[in-house]
DNA sequence: TCTGGGGTCCTAGGACCC
DNA sequence: TCTGGGGTCCTAGGACCC
């Protein structure tokens, strides 16, 4: 039997972090919505009212906060253990609906619907929002369509044309040109600001111009990537669904703090703090890291002295346990370190991973690091069960003076029993916390 | 006062080796 | 008159993603 052609289907939730708010604020419905990043520093979501408001992307806060209050925009600070928990409930769904899903994002995901004995994929789409939608809250949008690319522009067609009701479904050659020649090339999935401005330069302005263009020109000028863009929106799938994603090859936690950091013992707090995470994320990918850099810097928009530096070490073992790391961030964070700075971010980064079984064989009779082993499990299982950070170490701190500021946060409705949602009845759903308008931020 | 965080892959060029 | 050349590994930096 003849192999039927590829199918990908891209589930994207609709304003994601937006949508997480106003599940459990339905006062909320109608109105403009937005969630601001770390530190209420800039909008990182908004509601499809808060975007026909012209509220922009990455936008500072405190530079729109006359629109926010005039226009009475509900606003929260990020709220990751909230989306988080939402993120996997919409996974889970989407689950049911193929048996090749990859998780591309918190609130996106490929889904392989190739093979599957499909009569109407039209229909399929809807069932899948529509179960979404009733069983999380989230609206979603999908996009179906022969490569991954094609179902990522698909999807964001849907969002643009209210009476597609966020489904589109591409799959013969001329509805597929119709709508590439409608989207401009910077909105494909993998061309940036740099390489629209190349193609511009050529005259290559839509989707469809980088459909047709010459292959020898674009592998000379983009690359492989760039040759892959383009036979992928000529159909030809060059991205598979991965719903096996390999161990990260790099884990990353750094934060701006709240207010400046002055003093070393405040920096090594902060600093210490997310090398402990940095372990977390390792040990919950069951890896080791040979190599582990910490940095830190001061405010590159303030106007004072400036002083940004890093410092990598390849570690005398590799490791994921935090009292080893936390060592190492020490050490590295006192030749760092000089006083008369005020230090507005640090973070720390490990790198070489792999996985820890490899380590294991090398390693088995080494008393101390069994020790160390039983230890960390301990602390996990402890920080599992009551909650992120209630064991620690001690350099870690109490203080946080450097802690983000989340003046908007909302509560942790789905992961904390403390804090679930109540409702009375006859009386009107609570409103959540933060107030609505731009107080505290003008 | 206030400006996010965490990743991936590819490429060019240098170092090094034979 | 003529300076070797080719392969491999590593690293930094660029571009992109959400």
């Amino acid at each position: 039997m003849k192999p039927s052609p590829p199918i990908f289907a891209l589930v994207d939730c609709n304003s994601f972090y937006a949508s997480c708010e106003k599940v459990f604020a339905p006062g909320l419905e109608g109105s403009p919505v937005v969630v601001l990043s770390n530190n209420d520093g800039c909008i990182i979501a908004r509601s499809a009212e808060a975007r026909e408001l012209g509220i922009r992307m990455g936008v500072p806060a405190f530079e729109i906060s006359d629109l926010l209050e005039t226009k009475d925009v509900a606003i929260f600070s990020t709220n990751y253990a909230l989306y988080g928990d939402m993120s996997q409930r919409v996974m889970t769904i989407l689950q049911k609906f193929t048996p090749t899903l990859e998780v591309y994002s918190i609130d996106e995901a490929f889904l392989d619907l190739s093979g599957m004995p499909l009569f109407d994929l039209h229909e399929y789409g809807r069932l899948i929002c529509q179960t979404v939608v009733k069983w999380t809250g989230i609206p979603v949008s999908i996009g179906i369509a022969p490569t991954k690319t094609l179902a990522k522009l698909a999807n964001d067609a849907a969002k643009d044309l209210p009476e597609k009701e966020g489904i589109m479904v591409w799959t013969d050659e001329e509805t597929i040109d119709r709508y590439l020649g409608s989207l401009s090339a910077g909105q494909v999935w993998g061309i940036g600001p740099q390489h629209t401005r190349l193609l511009e330069k050529h005259g290559i302005l839509t989707a469809c111009d980088l459909k047709h263009v010459n292959e020898k020109w674009i592998r000379q000028h983009m690359g492989v990537m760039g040759e892959r863009t383009v036979l992928e929106l000529r159909g030809i799938s060059c991205y598979p669904v991965d719903d096996n994603p390999s161990p990260k090859k790099g884990i990353c936690t750094s934060r701006s703090f709240g207010r400046p950091v002055e003093t070393y013992d405040d920096l090594e707090e902060a600093t210490t703090s997310f090398v402990a995470s940095v372990a977390e994320k390792l040990r919950k990918q069951k890896s080791v890291a040979q190599s582990l850099t910490v940095f830190v810097m001061t405010n590159r928009f303030a106007r004072g002295p400036q002083y940004v530096n890093g410092m990598t070490i390849t570690l005398p073992l590799a490791t994921h346990h935090t009292a080893e790391l936390i060592h190492h961030t020490r050490i590295i964070l006192k030749k760092l370190f000089r006083k008369g700075y005020l230090y507005k971010k640090s973070g720390v980064i490990v790198n070489d991973i792999i996985s820890q079984k490899t380590l294991q064989c090398t390693l088995w009779d080494d008393r101390n690091r069994e020790k160390q082993e039983k230890i960390t499990a301990a602390i996990d299982q402890i920080n599992a069960r009551m909650g992120k950070g209630k064991v620690r170490y001690a350099v870690q701190g109490t203080g946080r003076k450097w802690k983000m500021r989340q003046e908007r946060l909302s509560p942790r409705y789905t992961t904390d029993w403390e804090e679930l949602l109540v409702i009375e009845l006859g009386k009107a759903p609570p409103q959540p916390l933060p107030i609505r308008g731009g107080a505290g931020l003008g």
